[in-house]
RNA sequence: GUGGCUAUAGCUCAGUUGGUUAGAGUGCCAGGUUGUGGCCCUGGAGGUCGAGGGUUCAAGUCCCUCUAGCCACCCCA
């Protein structure tokens, strides 16, 4: 088609999915609020250094995945690809650091990340996410995966699971890592080339090659739950006794790992049975004691979990769509259109949505066209209305119609709409 | 970033081994007598066949490049 298309990766939100999305983002804004979650907004873009020094050395992420570009200043600028990282900025930049912690907080906006598109992945997305800064109390970490669970719940999303794990923190992730490099080090030469790298790079990343999972050589592996040091081990038995409590089932998952170094401790992920392969994750979080310090700022414990509304949207069931206008108002021509004009914008004042149709058309033309735009009823303005002072209302359900004074139409439509509506309940 | 599949009206798709002015359904607009809708009938608008090159007397159909979508991998903060 000729013209301007969209940007590779980016998707236009029509009516019908915007208002899905906007439902499912205002009941996860319901729970988190009820868990003492309070809403900021950060900005859509911020130093490129902020999400450089949390991603470190992840030369992919940084090199290949970020929207980055200089201002008209020189200042380098990059649209946010997560969430955590600005509100732990925004948590040091404000009075917020002052108030009793933990600081509970809620965000939700559009990410960009500069990856390969496919179904349900887009280089502009959008996260809902909770973040509790201030405290590392295990309980905590219990209480951010029930904000997520007690969403999906209330939106009545069937068939997921919580992968639960804990990858340790600097003191004991040291000592697990090297047991992991043993483990492969006689190992190595069955290993694909990829997988020989990641251990060199990343060696937690292994545990979550797909390879290696149908290679059948990680069945032996070292599992990062048996090297954690003994408060890890504590605080590990504290969130799944809290998760207990909320009555929260958990599936133990060793393979489940985080692939930076401020990461610590819980990790976590939602799954759904009908998500396959790379995006089988409805959402992850975890425990970021690491982040705040790697960002420059004085130590701050946090956890937190970001979920992308466009799969939870896609997941949960069918969201009612928004009722169509009640109303619409139709001028009969060759009668004036300014009487319709005025008569639609008078009834949209008492809160009644109206579609207006004042043009040339015919008036069958008007009527077929209401039909099919789902209103309840229609207003007619024609020459012998006008000369009476009236307007003809007419249901669309029964074909029956009367005539309103033009006059006090502020009371005659809404009361006629509601006796019409009574009448149709009444007959079900 | 790597490999594979795909690309025809707004939407869902047909288009035989390359062969005249590219079709259907649906949607949209109008008309079916003078101001009254869902069905039906008739008509209309709408496509440089994703874009650009090439082969050929002839390309929607074959080849190349690009773009976009989808799948797997990489990555996934």
């Amino acid at each position: 088609m000729a013209g301007i298309s969209r940007p590779r990766g980016t998707d236009d939100l029509l009516p019908e999915p915007l208002a899905r999305m906007a439902r499912v983002l205002d009941a996860g804004l319901e729970v988190a609020s009820g868990f003492g979650y309070r809403q900021v907004e950060t900005p859509i873009f911020e130093a490129t250094e902020l999400f450089v020094r949390g991603v470190g050395d992840s030369t992919d992420v940084v090199t290949r995945e970020m929207y980055t570009f200089a201002d008209r200043g020189g200042r380098s600028l990059t649209l946010r690809p997560e969430g955590t990282a600005p509100v732990v900025r925004a948590f040091w930049e404000s009075d917020l650091r002052q108030a009793p912690l933990p600081v509970r907080l809620s965000y939700a906006g559009a990410m960009f990340r500069y990856d390969r598109p496919g179904k349900g992945r887009y280089r502009q997305f959008h996260q809902f996410g909770v973040e509790a800064i201030g405290d590392s109390e295990p309980e905590l970490d219990a209480e951010v995966i029930a904000v997520a669970w007690r969403w999906l719940q209330g939106l009545g999303v069937e068939g997921i699971s919580l992968q639960l794990n804990s990858i340790g923190d600097q003191e004991c992730r040291p000592a697990y890592r090297q047991a992991l490099l043993d483990y492969f080090e006689p190992l190595a030469s069955q290993l694909p080339a990829l997988d020989r790298e990641r251990l060199r790079r990343n060696p937690l990343r292994v545990l979550d090659s797909k390879e290696l999972a149908a290679s059948g050589l990680l069945e032996g592996a070292p599992r990062t739950v048996d090297h954690l040091c003994s408060s890890c081990r504590e605080a590990f038995e504290r969130v799944r006794l809290a998760l207990t409590a909320y009555g929260i089932p958990f599936q133990m998952n060793h393979r489940l790992v985080r692939g930076l170094d401020y990461y610590v401790r819980t990790a976590f992920e939602v799954w759904h049975e009908q998500l396959q392969g790379a995006q089988n994750s409805l959402f992850g979080g975890g425990r970021y004691d690491g982040l705040s310090e790697l960002l420059g700022y004085p130590p701050a414990p946090g956890v937190g979990f970001a979920a992308g509304l466009e799969r939870v949207a896609m997941l949960a069931p069918t969201v009612p769509a928004g009722p169509p206008p009640a109303l619409a108002v139709l001028s009969a021509p060759p009668a004036d259109p300014g009487a319709a004009i005025a008569a639609a914008d008078r009834v949209r004042r008492r809160g009644i949505q109206v579609l207006c149709d004042a043009g040339g058309r015919s008036l069958r033309a008007k009527l077929s066209w209401a039909e099919r735009a789902g209103v309840r009823g229609v207003l007619i303005l024609g020459e012998s209305e006008l000369e009476r002072r009236t307007v003809t209302a007419r249901l669309l359900a029964d074909r029956t119609q009367v005539e309103l004074p033009l006059r006090a139409l502020e009371e005659a439509v809404p009361a006629w709409l509601e006796g019409a509506k009574a009448v149709g309940e009444g007959t079900r």
